[in-house]
DNA sequence: CCGCGTCCTTAACTTTTGTTGGAACCGGGC
DNA sequence: GCCCGGTTCCAACAAAAGTTAAGGACGCGG
């Protein structure tokens, strides 16, 4: 993957949430960024650890995720191309939760101190990045109201919803699937459920005829019906600066 | 409430979470702010506003929160005096959630305007609430674990620490106790549970002797017990400018 | 091509949580 | 003092989700 893809992911996803100058697009562009492949379901930055450096996906899924006393796992979001999934680590030095790959992934590193030098000379690409935070602190507000009012099928339908939305910022849905590459008790732990519920979940959405589940890939059946059944209102994704 | 009453706190709490310095704290203590009174439960910017000034809680509790398709409420975070709950409509524009009194409040409001002008004259400040909302994310995440992973028992108790431990750092807990001005309908709406289930739970915890709750005041009978059920880690509130 | 591990799948049973409906309590206004 | 509305509290029953246990599919490496 060449340097210059890595950007352009990161780019586009900065066009559509914040609309961004060309100067601005420039100055992302000249960023060191040092790459490293990940294979697959490895940490990346652990909780507890002081970042140094913020991480890019170029390419691969992501996800957060804290883990409690008794050994239970909580995913917190999912993160896809373009994402700089711990930006926050610029401001809250030590991570209080954990970054992993979910699939082999190919991440861009960008050290702390090249960003906050950037700021200082760019104080609006200081503010894109802002919003870029305080977006993620949106999909958190939305993944509490997810698993803590709806039921569980509500709960997955959101969730593959949420993911194909920004998937197709970066041009990743085809059609009427698009990939969600976790295991069931990935998901088990996205929804705040067990593994067993989130297999029978999964069964239930397969047997009415609303979407299907396999190999990493999810196929929407009945496009109504999800639509319905996921309770989905974008507002939340802030996909328009004006917004 | 005098004038400036309303900065102290919010100066008090950037001194302990990011570290103020002496000029920034009189940029803050020049900042015009309009003050209103509102009475309990009332809203005070709604979901789909588009938001022209922040608002610091000068006295009183406050709540965020979403409310679903079938009508159902969720809470997302409590807060107290000193704390400006929507900064992060600063760059969101429109809001995606509610924001509500939970008791009579004073609040001051702050211009959206003015506060970009002092970004503009003091990186530094922005930083400093750009930190802040970084914070309210870190509290969002630890709010999805705890709606996610724990028990109903477990929930309440680690919501009453957390409150308790924001509490601390403004000198409203008074030994054993400090107050926690909800409804048991609201408590469910914070736990991701029905009023039924939080008041079948509350009584649990009483009649362990683990906390009392009553007319707004949580009473902690067994420190030692409290804790461990509420599994509290308090590194996620970041309560020091070093973390 | 066999064996092993991971994931997926399912069933039976238990526990937690939701639902419904109603009684007791409490504070404020008349 | 008494009524009224909103809480708090509770019990009985229903539904959702957790637990345990075990078989089957699938891919990978020897």
């Amino acid at each position: 993957m060449s340097s210059d893809a890595i950007r352009a992911a990161l780019i586009r996803r900065l066009r559509v949430s914040s609309g961004i100058a060309e100067e601005d697009i420039k100055e992302i562009e000249a960023l060191p960024i040092s790459v490293r492949q990940f294979p697959a379901e490895t940490a990346v930055v652990r909780d507890g650890e002081r970042a140094t450096d913020c991480c890019l996906i170029a390419d691969g899924f992501c996800a957060r995720s804290k883990t409690i006393a008794n050994g239970k796992r909580q995913i917190l979001s999912l993160h896809i191309p373009g994402e700089i999934p711990d930006l926050m680590s610029l401001f809250l030095h030590v991570m209080d939760h954990d970054l992993s790959t979910l699939t082999p992934a190919t991440l861009g590193f960008i050290s702390h101190e090249t960003l906050r030098k950037l700021h200082r000379r760019r104080p609006v690409v200081a503010e894109m990045f802002w919003r870029d935070t305080l977006i993620d602190a949106a999909m958190f507000r939305e993944w509490i109201v997810n698993v803590g009012q709806r039921p569980a099928p509500a709960r997955l339908a959101h969730v593959m919803i949420e993911l194909r939305e920004r998937l197709r910022i970066i041009g990743r849905v085809d059609g009427a699937s698009f990939e969600m590459p976790l295991t069931q008790e990935q998901i088990s732990e996205a929804l705040g459920v067990t593994a067993v519920h989130a297999n029978r979940v999964i069964r239930q959405l397969r047997e009415e005829g609303i979407v299907e589940l396999q190999r990493g890939r999810v196929t929407v059946l009945d496009e109504p019906r999800f639509l319905e059944l996921a309770d989905f209102d974008r507002r939340y994704l802030h996909q328009s600066p004006t917004l």
